[in-house]
DNA sequence: ACCTGAACACCGTTCAAGT
DNA sequence: ACCTGAACACCGTTCAAGT
């Protein structure tokens, strides 16, 4: 009874993670679909339902597996905090931009996954080098993570626009409305946009171990 | 010939975001169908592509309305630049988290409409209250974007989460691996939300106008 | 326990019409 | 120009089986 199964063991949470890891490298996040996932792993769809209880589930599991990837390795050392925390900046920026929709998703699931305890244990382990402890080391992780994403998840999505359209809607500010805005437009079409997010990153880093 | 079309001129751009803000205070983002917005504004799901090219353009239209709408308001008025900020910060979150769904769109689409161009503006007027001025004002009004954002979508993520999952995985980070992550997870959990939020935006504004 | 085929109730978008 | 019905090519998820 040719492709009749029975228990076969050739699925696991890391092999279904695997293929929507793969599905992402080469379609973007619009090609995560339980259907394509299933296909890659050579699997029926619904045999994905033993293994994670809903299509959340495994975009949870993806996005941990990308951040661990990305972030942890250059936590990782004996270089100064500082320079870990940027090198861990730059790389888990490059690490999402990557993948054509990562951004967005790691803003839309929790990030409670085992990679992203280990990258907030790796992040406290930096924040007490230089100097924050106790209550306040808590919430300078979080506001570090927090200004990291969602720096990376805005310029995912600007990115993502038909550049025309954002040329166009540069130009466009009349400058009467919102004289401000016009003259930012201006500069910071002149910075690139590691720089900028650096930028951000110190003054946040800064306030908190000021 | 009953029911037969015809220039009607009953849609419009307007319309359109009116009945998908209808549906995503009711049902949430995962109610924001085409299907579902064409039928709450009486029409066919096809009509909708008059007005806007894909659905895409409709969330963006949703996302630049709800940020105006909650965050300019507590922008506008005399008070000193800080209370300002922070009376937007909180305005815009409780706006936010108020529809479930609302912090990720926002995230996954770029802020270019008019309300968000509006509420830049009114960003660097209280910046250049507090004296960043000149290419500064441009990177600092990002950053702080960039916070408010990602803390309101990450918490929106946390928050669509299971709530026993989410006990359950906090009681159960090993310390003997994660010591500092373990630690402050009890300390976060004696704080309330908007107080963290806040702690975040103070000292990122203490690093940019230091 | 693990996987299957088949089905249910949906999607976004396009196309060729009608007025 | 503005709207329609009908269709295309998909979705996530469930259910009743098979081994």
């Amino acid at each position: 009874m040719p492709g009749r199964p029975g228990p076969r063991r050739t699925l696991s949470a890391e092999v279904i993670t695997d293929a929507a890891l793969g599905l992402l490298d080469d379609g973007g996040a619009e090609a995560l679909s339980m259907r394509r996932i299933a296909a890659a792993a050579g699997v029926a769809p619904n045999a994905l339902y033993t293994y994670f209880p809903d299509k959340a589930a495994v975009l949870r599991a993806v996005v941990d597996r990308l951040v661990g990837r990305h972030a942890n390795p250059a936590l990782t050392g004996d270089a100064p905090w500082r320079d870990r925390v940027r090198a861990m900046a730059v790389a888990v920026r490059a690490g999402l931009l990557a993948h054509p929709g990562a951004a967005a998703m790691i803003m839309s699931a929790p990030l409670d996954g085992p990679e992203a305890l280990r990258f907030g244990e790796l992040l406290l382990d930096a924040l007490a080098e230089a100097g924050v402890t106790g209550p306040d080391a808590a919430r300078a992780s979080y506001a570090v993570m927090v200004y990291l994403l969602g720096a990376i998840a805005l310029e995912a999505a600007d990115q993502g626009a038909d550049p025309g359209a954002r040329r166009a809607a540069a130009a466009a500010i009349p400058a009467e409305h919102f004289p401000r805005t016009a003259a930012s437009a201006a500069v910071i079409a002149t910075y690139n946009t590691v720089e900028q997010y650096l930028w951000g990153l110190d003054r946040l880093v800064d306030g908190l171990v000021r």
